[in-house]
RNA sequence: GGUGCCAUCGCCAAGUGGUAAGGCCGCAGCCUGCAAAGCUGCUAUCCCCAGUUCAAAUCUGGGUGGCACCUCCA
């Protein structure tokens, strides 16, 4: 297995810190609103990535947060005048069934920010107590960011405070303008946690160095997990500031290897919620079924940015309709769990970083050669089983194919829609039946004005939504 | 202004020193009552310039263009 640290900027051999095991955090969504295909993107890699982990034999421990203490979640809370959890309840509610629509799988561990906070103030005492946090006269702490003598040196940023554009309006008690929160003091009763520091919030950067010492870290290592992942933003300043906590906090460094995941952009420009360009996912799942979002969202590498349009989408549609033709045409037949050259194949692909395009051409082409052995004539009872192997193994690692054949080609469909084209396809099998070729050619053109395509097959004719 | 990433066929996209994967689209053919599906075949010398090398899309230098981060962000 080799993965690309973003850190070290090269791919480097994955060594776990402890044999056979990975322990794996991802920076998961704030909840104060619908997920977009960004969020969907970073969810997907690092689903792929723990499924890959997985498949090389390492027992995985995958934990990806919640952020459900946020000024956004407090501010829409406060406007729609509805408590903070009522919120953040539905969106979390929201995020799983989108996330199960794509295929992602839950991560073994789902820490959320209010429920991590004895690690948060653990860890704010442990700053304090070292030197490397202060407190201001109104009661906000600080990281000290000139106490860490190793600060930037993870997004490898120049230090140049004269230069610094500083846009955020921020204490004048702070002892260096890159010096972030570690606590927000809030004096009003809106929304506050209560502290051995007073009353307050927590500092975002905070959370995920907590919940990594609550959840995943190795005490005895010198790191305290093997795999950091998230978006590419994430890099500076959110991990930079989590690495420096957890350094001088604990005995460890965070993170082994870093791992951050391009954007999906829309015309060219970075798809956020601050920008207003947002596709949620929500939206694209009523048009496309989960499963071609998850490829669409797969199939550029994942550290490249992804320039989102339909066109785009309807080619992945594409190529995983091959793949579903195909399991059609096996339709019935078990599993197998054997091993194959081509599974051994599509592993050693995507154990490269992740390299989802070879895995991608090589599934093309195992379907181009199967579908051209079963053209031939005969049982082909080892292609079959060998087939069904090749599937399974597709299915499992990669998450693709994983539907009934038959719904799969019926999405959006209803019922009495169905219906109709049963009938109209029983009526053209009597013309054709009765070689009324002229009949049966004007129900077909009746058919596909249902945006449906027709196939005529050795088991039958069925359609496919187009 | 600082830092970093990227530039490969009409479109999407691998490959990072050894002579350009794959998908979509298009064209031709096989199959089919006709179709669809499936299969077969055909289609690029890698943004520009200079250099290193027996050999470069791949390394170095210089351009040009695009994007991101430096502020909440996946």
């Amino acid at each position: 297995m080799y993965i690309y640290d973003s850190v070290q900027k090269t791919k480097r051999k994955f060594e776990p810190l402890v044999e056979g095991k990975v322990t794996l955090y991802v920076c998961g969504p704030t909840i104060y609103d619908d997920a977009h295909l960004g969020h969907a993107k970073s969810a997907l890699v690092f689903d792929l990535l723990s499924r890959v982990l997985r498949a090389n034999g390492y027992e995985v421990t995958y934990a990806r947060n919640i952020t459900d203490i946020d000024d956004k979640i407090i501010k829409k809370a406060i406007k729609q005048k509805k408590d903070i959890k009522t919120i953040t309840d539905f969106y979390t509610a929201a995020f799983h069934k989108e996330m199960q629509a794509i295929g992602v799988k839950h991560p073994d561990i789902e820490p959320k920010a209010t429920e991590s906070l004895d690690a948060m103030y653990a860890l704010i005492t442990k700053l304090i107590e070292n030197g490397h946090a202060y407190q201001t006269s109104n009661g906000d702490i600080y990281f000290d960011t000139k106490s860490d003598s190793k600060y930037l040196t993870l997004s490898r940023r120049v230090q140049n405070e004269d230069e610094r554009q500083e846009r955020v309006e921020s204490s004048k008690e702070k002892r260096n303008p890159a010096d972030f929160a570690l606590w927000k003091s809030v004096k009003d009763d809106s929304v506050t946690f209560k502290s051995p520091f007073g009353k307050g919030r927590p500092g975002w950067h905070l959370e995920c160095s907590a919940m990594i010492e609550k959840h995943l870290a190795y005490k005895d290592k010198p790191y305290a997990i093997d795999i950091h992942g998230g978006g590419a933003d994430l890099l500076f300043p959110h991990h930079e500031n989590e690495a420096a906590q957890t350094r001088c906090a604990t005995k460890h460094k965070l993170a082994n290897y870093w791992m951050h995941n391009g954007f999906v952009n829309i015309n060219g420009e970075k798809m956020s919620k601050s920008l207003g360009n947002s596709f949620f996912l929500k939206n694209a799942l009523r048009e496309y079924d989960g499963e071609v979002l998850r490829f669409y969202l797969l199939s550029s590498h994942y550290r490249s940015s992804l320039n989102f349009n339909t066109k785009d989408l309807e080619v992945s549609k594409k190529r995983l309709n091959k793949l579903y033709r195909l399991k059609k045409r096996l339709f019935g037949l078990p599993y197998g769990e054997e091993k194959t050259a081509f599974g051994e194949k599509l592993l050693e692909a995507l154990s490269d970083d992740l390299n989802i395009s070879s895995a991608l051409s090589l599934i093309d082409a195992m379907i181009a050669e199967t579908n051209e052995r079963l053209d031939t004539p005969g049982k082909h009872k080892e292609v079959k089983k060998e087939t069904m192997a090749n599937l399974g193994f597709i299915e499992k690692v990669l998450g693709f194919g994983v539907k009934n054949p038959y719904e799969y080609f019926q999405f959006g469909v209803d019922d009495a829609t169905k219906a109709k084209l049963s009938k109209l396809i029983e009526a053209r099998n009597e013309a054709k039946k009765a070689k009324d070729f002229q009949r049966s050619d004007t129900l077909r053109e009746d058919i596909l004005s249902y945006g449906v395509e027709l196939m005529d097959t050795p088991h039958g004719s069925f359609w496919e939504k187009v």
